[in-house]
DNA sequence: GCCAACGTTGGC
DNA sequence: GCCAACGTTGGC
């Protein structure tokens, strides 16, 4: 099983209305990078949800029940989508400011390559997220 | 609202 | 195939 982290700007689709919804397909991605990361994306793979813009902060787990097919919004073959549920929300969220004060976390991709929407997160980081919400 | 970083486009 | 220009993302 596989981690990922995927963003979203709370005044489009904020962690509160995934909750409500309880399974969205993940659309809107139109970057190479992470259109790669959503093929490799397994049934069963957890993702940590990230607020951009406002909040900037790690709220919630989601996981993947359906892996990449085509992306209902356009007719171009090019892009995919995946349906994820949310799975629980964090007792803490962890800000990004707690990321990048963290040396554990200083490789992660939201901090490296903070634009990708779609990023692959490692086991280690996935572990020392946790417990920096307190879910240890 | 500004601006840095980065991806994409298009001229040559 | 290089690289400048441009557009978009996202932190602050």
């Amino acid at each position: 099983m596989a981690y990922w982290l995927i963003k979203s700007e709370p005044s489009k689709y904020s962690w509160e209305q995934f909750v409500k919804d309880k399974k969205t397909f993940w659309d809107g991605v139109r970057n190479y990078a992470a259109r790669n990361n959503l093929r490799a994306m397994k049934k069963g793979d957890q993702l940590f949800y990230y607020h951009s813009n406002e909040g900037t902060e790690i709220v919630g787990i989601a996981e993947v029940v359906k892996e990449a097919y085509q992306d209902p919004t356009t007719d171009d073959t090019n892009w995919v989508v995946v349906d994820v549920k949310p799975v629980k929300k964090l007792k803490k969220p962890v800000s990004l400011a707690q990321i990048k004060g963290d040396k554990r976390l200083a490789d992660m991709a939201l901090v490296k390559l903070s634009r990708l929407s779609v990023q692959p997160v490692t086991t280690g980081e996935w572990i020392t997220v946790l417990e920096m919400a307190d879910m240890q």
